[in-house]
DNA sequence: GCACTGTGTA
């Protein structure tokens, strides 16, 4: 009978370990059949059982898991076998993967001879899943406990400082590792490498990446993602060559972190399937990311597909991409199949499915979303209510905006800024200065976002004096003034009548992005300035930037505004022949000129009447200005072609 | 060591 038991065991615990690596069947499901065979469970058995639940828990959001490990508790608890030390660490780390830091913190607490393993789980498991001050204090208790910390218990508490950007206490904890020798270890290296990355000291990075003798993939990967983050795309890819140099293989890290330095997508692509790294699923999910961020749908579609298992990530970046241009339909697509897998969306998802509500035709299927926020529970999440706030701003519904907003039981600055610029957007400059008073009230301190909207809602009102107030709290507060501040601002002054002002920000700009040369030469068009507007599209031409729409509609205003209608004519002749029509047309949108747009729309459709774009261009056109029937008639002349505007295939389809 | 995300200018 004993004979039986343990052969009947052993079988039992080969096939556990066997789960281990496969991951496919619920664990539990075999210890079942174990002790249906009247079988006495060891703790083997139970240290097995563990293992492989771990090991199939990861990337899993559903409750099953979670129900499974409180099971395995419940039979621990019951045989006792709770009480040896290697299994209750086990079962806490079990509770960490799953993100039960609560349940694993109890197993610590009550755990009568706890070692400095059980302390090392926890406090990697805190960090695990971003609680980084508990994972601190947890350090700071174990060490007043009188425990020595080890290399694992660095490496497990070095990313919480990293994440935190608490480069001090980052710094003491390698002041620790030095003192104790535990620096030496390499694993404690790259994770201290990481961490002086993350804090944005890269210099301390590179010293310890220096230092380190012998450099594993890892360090390499390391390195490697340190400048990624830190904008150094150039240097990244540099050492990226060094590590092929010196014959390190490089694995998926490698390849995800090249993707995230902004390398070629592409080319690392190409890379990816000739060292063989292709299948692996993370990858795939990065290649997904990489190439929908590129605005390739199409792409990004095809290698979702070729995942074995769709994941959320890989989806949401592909909502993302359609949400983006406004593809609604696709977006619905994807949702559509989401919900087939029984994959239920996440915040993150939401947003960009919110971010794609742009015209006014799909404004049924944003409330629907908000339905399903709703329904599943997401509207909780801030980052969902500032979505929702944004998408009935665009559509100026301030009515829901407000009681969105109303409603909201937290209220990050974040929140404040898209409440407010909801405002501007929807021309209540108004209301929008209410709510930064009120916000000011609350004891929250503007940033440059904040600032961007309401001096966007001075130029509204023409309040110089507001907007120089503004200027001044930007110049106490040393906000950087590139790009958009530098934009809004400038456009403030003009707009409340002060060229002078506009232009003396202007020239204190090294580098004037193209919105910035846009709103001066638009300036300089309405001030009367006609010379001046087009020596700034001289002057932009000259720098290598390429204008776009909005710097063409300021030529021509300062043309027309001047009277100059020759000037104007010869301008307007370069841009039809250096760029496209389209542009224009699309500048027509933005200004509401359904003539023009009409007249333009002619135009390019004997140019080319098989570009589809022209349709969903005037289409667009006619629902800003809510001309509904219209959109109707474009919309049945898009469907009688067969060309949607956007797939190819119908291209294809026209010109055979 | 890694991937998806909201608020901002013309």
């Amino acid at each position: 009978m004993s004979l039986g038991n343990s052969f009947g065991l052993c079988f039992f615990h080969s096939l556990l370990s066997q789960l281990q690596t496969k991951a496919v069947k619920s664990s539990l499901l075999v210890f079942r059949r174990l002790l249906q065979s009247n079988l006495k469970p060891s703790d083997l058995t139970f240290s097995l059982l563990i293992k492989a639940s771990a090991s199939s828990s990861f990337a899993s959001n559903s409750l099953k898991p979670k129900l499974e490990a409180n099971q395995i508790h419940t039979h621990l608890f019951k045989s006792g076998i709770i009480q040896l030390a290697y299994i209750r660490t086990g079962l806490l780390n079990l509770y960490v993967n799953l993100g039960c830091v609560k349940n694993a913190r109890f197993l610590l607490d009550e755990m009568p001879g706890r070692d400095v393993v059980a302390w090392n789980a926890l406090i990697s498991g805190y960090s695990k899943n971003g609680y980084d001050f508990l994972a601190f204090n947890l350090f700071i208790e174990m060490v007043r406990e009188g425990f020595r910390p080890q290399a694992t218990t660095l490496v497990g508490l070095v990313p919480s400082c990293g994440r935190l950007e608490l480069a001090f206490q980052g710094k003491s904890i390698h002041g620790i590792g030095v003192k104790t020798g535990l620096d030496r270890d390499s694993k404690v290296k790259n994770a201290l490498t990481s961490m002086y990355a993350k804090c944005g000291e890269l210099e301390g990075a590179e010293i310890l990446f220096e230092e380190m003798v012998e450099k594993s993939v890892v360090s390499w990967n390391t390195m490697i993602g340190a400048y990624g983050q830190n904008g150094l795309f150039v240097e990244a890819m540099v050492l990226f060559k060094k590590m092929r140099a010196q014959a390190v293989e490089a694995n998926y890290v490698t390849v995800m972190s090249l993707l995230s330095a902004n390398a070629d997508h592409e080319t690392i692509h190409c890379f990816a399937i000739k060292s063989g790294i292709v299948n692996n699923a993370s990858v795939v999910t990065s290649l997904v990311c990489a190439y929908a961020k590129g605005g390739d749908s199409e792409s990004a579609e095809l290698l979702h597909k070729s995942l074995s298992h769709d994941n959320l990530v890989s989806l949401t970046a592909l909502i993302s991409s359609y949400a983006e241009t406004g593809n609604m339909d696709k977006v619905v697509v994807c949702f559509t199949r989401s919900r087939q897998l029984d994959m239920e969306l996440d915040a993150v998802a939401m947003v960009s499915i919110l971010h794609g509500v742009k015209n006014p035709a799909y404004i049924a299927i944003g409330l629907a979303f908000h339905g399903y926020g709703i329904k599943t529970g997401l509207c909780i999440h801030c980052l969902v209510t500032n979505g929702l706030i944004s998408m009935y701003s665009r559509f100026n519904d301030i009515e829901a905006v407000l009681s969105l907003f109303l409603e909201m039981q937290e209220k990050p600055l974040i929140s404040w800024n898209s409440i407010i610029s909801g405002c501007v957007q929807a021309g209540r400059a108004g209301d929008a200065l209410e709510l930064f008073f009120q916000m000011m009230m609350y004891g929250y301190v503007p940033d440059a976002i904040t600032i961007a909207s309401m001096l966007s809602g001075c130029s509204q009102m023409g309040y110089l004096q507001y907007g120089k107030k503004l200027h001044c709290f930007i110049l106490r507060n040393n906000i950087e003034m590139e790009d958009f501040i530098s934009t809004a601002l400038i456009d403030m002054y003009i707009k409340c009548g002060s060229i002078e002002l506009a232009e003396r920000v202007f020239r204190g700009i090294k580098e004037p992005c193209l919105a910035t040369w846009n709103s001066m030469i638009t300036g300089y068009g309405i001030s009367g300035f006609e010379n001046k507007a087009l020596n700034g599209y001289t002057e932009l031409r000259k720098r290598g930037l390429k204008p776009d729409k909005i710097t063409f509609l300021g030529v021509l205003a300062a043309c027309i505004h001047g009277g100059n209608v020759d000037k104007g004519r010869r301008y307007f002749q370069i841009m039809t022949e250096e760029f496209v029509w389209g542009a224009l047309l699309d500048g027509c949108c933005i200004h509401q000129e359904v003539k023009l747009g009409e007249y333009l729309a002619k135009k390019l459709y004997l140019l080319d009447h098989t570009n589809g774009g022209l349709y969903v261009s005037m289409s667009n056109l006619y629902a800003s200005e809510g001309m509904w029937d219209d959109v109707a008639r474009v919309r049945q002349i898009m469907k009688d072609t067969g060309g949607d505007g956007s797939s190819g295939a119908s291209l294809i389809e026209l010109t055979s």
